[in-house]
DNA sequence: CGCGCAACCTGTCTGC
DNA sequence: TGCAGACAGGTTGCGC
């Protein structure tokens, strides 16, 4: 659930607040968080180093430490990154990491499914290696141009869809961010990515950028596990325009919204404003 | 190399 | 009610 809006969300609440701050102590309750590196490793790494940083790569979270090292996180599908306060005594259910502060706040890493991970990088070199291995370009920054996209999916004959959930192509976007992109700039999930028209590009790069800032103005999409660092839920769920619509009118021309699957995920789409790829052409006689 | 899909893990919901 | 199976926002590894 975690995509490039709710981890930034978190990274700013957690900034004011965790930088300057001192991790007293760490415990890793659960190996499979940090495997195949064992719990005392990380732990040992982390315990005594000041936060000086906290940044963010795509759907990464990233604590830089004062010696050099990072503290990369995932958060992927089900993973919460929270803020505790010193007073707060809830045992939380799914606890997996918790990191005590000098200023006697603490974090904590909750996550019902498992699936998320921390790993300790040490040097700017190593961490650089291991996100530009997996990320395609930050879709917030300048540099991301209609161009960019276009030259990327340039060949690609995979849809759309899963050229979007594809890392490698665009840092940050997933399931929901992807539908309401692919939504706004009216294409259909299922064309083939390398042949988009031009503007189709421009619009869907004007899309992908709208619908991740409001995103993240709305502090993320809470569907199900989703919450911000203080435990809050988000709000953009609340500002979908297709995804999880099904059967409900399309908010742009009224025809009933679908669900397919595409790229092996739930997708929903406007059958009549995303037209589909290869519409079945009646044999000319 | 590109693409599709199963797998990772846990909980919830649906249909029989 | 019970239970098997499908599905859930992400990423990785494997097979073709």
């Amino acid at each position: 659930m975690p995509e490039l809006p709710e981890v930034e969300t978190i990274r700013r609440q957690l900034e004011p607040r965790a930088v300057g701050q001192t991790i007293v102590d760490a415990v890793v309750l659960d190996p499979l968080w940090c495997a195949p590196r064992p719990p005392a490793e990380v732990e040992e790494a982390l315990r005594g180093r000041q936060i000086t940083r906290l940044g963010r790569r795509g759907k990464y979270l990233i604590v830089e430490l004062d010696d050099e090292r990072f503290l990369v996180m995932h958060l992927r599908m089900t993973g919460n990154f929270l803020w505790v306060a010193a007073a707060d005594t809830e045992e939380r259910r799914y606890l997996r990491v918790r990191l005590w502060l000098d200023g006697g706040a603490r974090l904590e890493f909750v996550d019902q499914r498992r699936f998320g991970t921390g790993i300790v990088l040490d040097g700017t070199d190593a961490l650089d290696e291991y996100l530009s291995s997996r990320l395609g370009p930050e879709p917030l920054e300048p540099s991301f141009t209609a161009d960019v996209l276009r030259q990327t999916a340039k060949g690609r004959k995979a849809p759309i869809k899963a050229f979007l959930l594809n890392q490698q192509m665009i840092a940050g976007v997933g399931n929901i961010y992807a539908d309401e992109a692919l939504f706004r700039a009216r294409i259909h999930p299922l064309k083939e990515a390398g042949r988009l028209k031009r503007d189709e590009f421009a619009r869907l790069r004007e899309s992908i950028v709208e619908v991740l800032n409001e995103g993240i103005q709305s502090f993320g999409a809470s569907i199900d596990n989703y919450r911000d660092a203080n435990g809050a839920e988000g709000r953009m769920q609340n500002r979908f325009q297709i995804h999880l619509r099904e059967g409900e009118p399309c908010p742009r021309c009224g025809s009933t919204v679908r669900k397919m699957r595409a790229a092996g995920r739930g997708t929903y789409f406007c059958p009549r404003c995303q037209r589909a790829p290869r519409p079945a052409r009646a044999k000319v006689a």
